[in-house]
DNA sequence: TATTTGACGATTT
DNA sequence: CAAATCGCCAAAT
């Protein structure tokens, strides 16, 4: 919308359950190809924290956001296991299969 | 108002 | 093929 912020908020809660998209792929989806550490920004300033699925932005290399969790990695893999997301062992998900498309 | 930093990504060495 | 560096955009200080 007005801000860059609230367009990831806008896109990443539309995100549905069983996908996940990378912050390129946001930030591209928001008219800002290049600024996808913006995006990773947005998440982390979490002015919304609790309706954002953040743990559904993974990094373009597919690996969830381990480290930096807001649980711990663990939390994040089960939360992605728990929506049909397959996380493998090391925290990397399959972006051919699970990388979501903006369409309804 | 200017400088630094920052949940990344792509490219080059 | 793997590691290191550069580049981008916006917010925070």
């Amino acid at each position: 919308m007005s801000n860059f912020f609230e367009s990831v908020y806008e896109y990443v809660k539309k995100v549905p359950e069983g996908k996940v998209v990378t912050y390129g792929d946001v930030a591209r989806a928001i008219g800002s190809p290049r600024a996808s550490r913006q995006v990773g920004w947005a998440l982390h300033s979490n002015p919304q924290q609790g309706i954002i699925p953040c743990h559904r932005v993974v990094f373009s290399t597919g690996s969830v956001c381990t480290g930096f969790a807001f649980g711990g990695p663990e939390v994040q893999k089960a939360l992605l296991e728990a929506e049909g997301v397959e996380v493998s062992e090391d925290f990397q998900i399959d972006l051919s299969k699970y990388r979501w498309k903006y369409a309804e």
